[in-house]
DNA sequence: GTAGGGTTAG
């Protein structure tokens, strides 16, 4: 029988028969979201001119809810001579359906004034409420209470009580209710997965999933989902493809979550072409969740050209962007500092109102940071009206980057002041500060109270910034110390930061211990190899640096390529060492070749101690001068406006003698020269540099 | 007789 041709009834009260059929329509209505048929349905009910039952009512609240127009519902449950249990508990699902939390759990505490007991979908529906809020103590009472009631292990109140459990960080409590139930099905167990994977737990994650597999749980595309979001997380690209064939043979390859899970998981374990070929398979259906995790996978792998061709694919199929897009976007920008198309994206992300997003936001002030746009930087901090501790460590972050320690711990101040809870990457970033303003005493105190005063236990990264810390200052002996006393081994970044405070302080003793343990660690990183050649070219021991020569060949160490970038013409020009490949490469060298000279003139002497060759002094000057840094400045001074700022930027550190260099063509040629190389930002400006040759 | 649960990009 067809819905529609079920709407006659009596004139004067409606039979059983016809209750029931009246029913059956609107709950027709109501799943296939007709709201102008239920709406012309309630009308003729009330040209009766008698009351509406209280099961009809039921129905129709349930209707209004599910189609989004909860005032009708609200109206219809408020007029209602005799409601009863249902009626209640109607209003509070179709509260929580509607994301009106509050007005849930209100209703469900006056559904128990009203003297009426709730009974499971009640509980389900208001422990959903809880959930949305993050109101776990209330949650526990309404476990005391459904416990109490008889529905503490019904299925459907127990996935919302260990849901409730898990996405409020308590995933013990969660795992009790999971070990409690008498019966569990595939959503309850789709909770735990994703309580364990939410709480950063994603081996655990993994281990419930092979545990449901040898129960013979159904395994469906929640249960897919979920998982391989854990496999991303996780890097783990066997588990991964195991469960890709997963999804191949139980046919959940269109289900749009699982291809979005699987394009997302590929992307993250850094395999575009499983990526691609993903989210290509069958075309349709494709989401902006979809397109976003490419993008993501994208930027992660530095191919900010590709994520930017898939955001104007995206649009161009009319896809509406979201933060996540943006906020990975502009991730990409601030990683390559290409900041004509950050602006660019800056603008996109006002027109299309995310720039009040708390990760939007804090992605621009890290953009416009990483572009060396201090000022920019700090506007759009101050444009957010309150900030998160992301935007907050967005901010000490830049201080941090560009030498300005000092702000650094003033924006701790503020942020402590504003009642935001710094957390373990707020201390690294001011750790960073610290070490390359020189604060010893202020890095050193932040790092024994970080515990104490902030509960936030140092790991890691934070024990390497406090190496760096000491190293960088010359406090070499201490920086010893620490490392002795510290409760577990330095990382290879607290080994290379003791290795450079060692070149830069000459101490060739300690340099070599470092280096030794670097290479343990690292055979594959070149950093140390090339850092000791230094420490043994100034020292002119030639016989050292050629042996450390032949280990590196014989160990297949590759020195990683030193190159510079620069953004102009919307277009990001990259130079090697003596590169040779640009098109304007002929003017590039006549600006080189005359810098030079005037350089010389204004008092530039080459300081060529730390080139690791036997070669003359006029072939270690030449090399000196076809720093990619400089290649890309030249290029900057004979392509860019005048005025405009030059940022430059590096994939390495700046050598001592490009730093000098360039405070020299800062003042002939008077243009102000950003450069940021891979551990921090110089401004160079009339000569000077803004790290106080610090750095 | 009506009302309820878990997925995918920070």
């Amino acid at each position: 029988m067809k819905a529609q041709n079920l709407c006659t009834f009596s004139k004067h009260i409606l039979t059983l028969t016809e209750s029931a059929n009246v029913a059956n329509i609107i709950q027709n209505y109501a799943k296939t979201n007709q709201l102008k048929k239920a709406k012309q349905l309630h009308s003729q009910l009330i040209t009766t001119g008698y009351p509406l039952c209280t099961y009809l009512t039921n129905h129709l609240i349930n209707m209004y809810s599910k189609c989004r127009e909860l005032d009708y519902a609200v109206k219809l449950f408020d007029k209602m001579a005799a409601r009863n249990f249902v009626s209640w508990t109607a209003m509070i699902t179709g509260f929580s359906q509607n994301q009106n939390f509050v007005e849930a759990m209100t209703t469900f505490c006056n559904m128990r004034i009203a003297q009426e007991s709730p009974n499971q979908f009640a509980f389900s529906s208001v422990i959903r409420a809880c959930v949305s809020l993050g109101f776990v103590e209330f949650g526990r009472q309404l476990h005391c209470l459904a416990l109490k009631c008889g529905f503490g292990c019904e299925l459907f109140v127990g996935s919302n009580l260990a849901d409730m459990y898990s996405k409020c960080g308590v995933i013990r409590d969660a795992c009790k209710v999971f070990e409690e139930m008498d019966f569990t099905d595939e959503v309850l167990w789709t909770a735990m997965i994703d309580g364990y994977a939410k709480n950063g737990d994603f081996e655990g994650a993994l281990l419930v999933y092979k545990r449901m597999v040898n129960e013979g749980v159904v395994i469906d595309h929640y249960v897919l989902s979920s998982t391989l979001s854990a496999c991303g997380a996780l890097k783990a690209s066997y588990s991964g493809k195991c469960l890709h064939s997963v999804v191949v043979r139980l046919g959940y390859e269109s289900e749009i979550s699982v291809k979005n899970a699987l394009t997302d998981m590929y992307s993250k374990v850094r395999d575009m072409e499983g990526a691609l070929n993903v989210f290509e398979f069958d075309f349709e259906p494709r989401n902006i969740v979809s397109y976003t995790s490419l993008i993501d996978g994208f930027v992660e792998m530095d191919q900010i050209e590709r994520a930017l061709i898939t955001f104007v694919e995206l649009r161009r199929k009319g896809i509406e962007p979201n933060e996540y897009t943006f906020s990975s976007l502009i991730k990409g920008c601030a990683n390559r500092a290409a900041l004509d198309q950050g602006i660019q994206l800056h603008a996109q992300v006002i027109r299309f109102t995310f720039d009040r997003n708390p990760f939007v936001s804090s992605i621009l002030v890290d953009m416009y940071g990483k572009c060396g746009l201090l000022d920019d930087s700090i506007r759009v901090f101050d444009d957010i009206d309150n900030p998160t501790e992301f935007a907050w460590n967005s901010l000490i972050s830049v201080f941090a980057q560009h030498g300005l320690g000092k702000e650094a711990l003033e924006t701790l101040d503020r942020m402590i002041h504003r009642g935001v809870k710094p957390n373990a990457i707020t201390f690294v970033s001011l750790l960073t500060g610290c070490s390359h303003a020189g604060l010893v005493d202020e890095g050193l105190n932040h790092f024994y109270s970080m515990e104490k005063t902030y509960g936030v236990v140092p790991r890691e990264e934070h024990y390497s910034c406090v190496i760096d810390l000491l190293g960088r200052s010359g406090k070499l002996k201490e920086a010893e110390e620490f490392i002795k006393n510290m409760p577990f081994e330095p990382n290879a970044f607290g080994w290379c930061s003791f290795l450079g405070a060692c070149r830069i302080h000459g101490d060739k003793e300690r340099g070599e211990i470092a280096a030794e343990k670097l290479m343990q660690l690292e055979p594959e990183n070149s950093g140390a190899h090339v850092l000791l050649s230094n420490i043994y070219a100034k020292e002119q021991r030639w016989e050292d640096v050629k042996n450390l020569r032949k280990m590196m060949r014989d160990a297949n160490v590759k020195k990683l390529p030193g190159y510079s970038w620069v953004d102009a013409g919307n277009k990001i020009h990259i130079f090697g060492v003596e590169d040779w490949s640009h098109p304007r490469k002929k003017e590039i060298y006549e600006k080189l070749d005359s810098l030079l000279d005037m350089m010389k003139e204004a008092g530039y002497i080459p300081c060529t101690e730390s080139i690791p060759l036997n070669v003359d002094e006029q072939t270690k000057e030449k090399l000196l001068h076809r720093h990619s840094e400089r290649i890309a400045i030249a290029f900057a001074l004979i392509s860019m406006p005048v005025g405009k700022p030059i940022i430059v930027k590096k994939n390495l550190r700046v050598c001592a003698d490009c730093h000098s260099a360039i405070k020299y063509i800062s003042k002939v040629v008077n243009r102000m020269i950003i450069v940021r190389d891979n551990s921090r930002f110089h401004h160079f400006a009339d000569g000077l540099c803004s790290c106080g040759d610090y750095w």
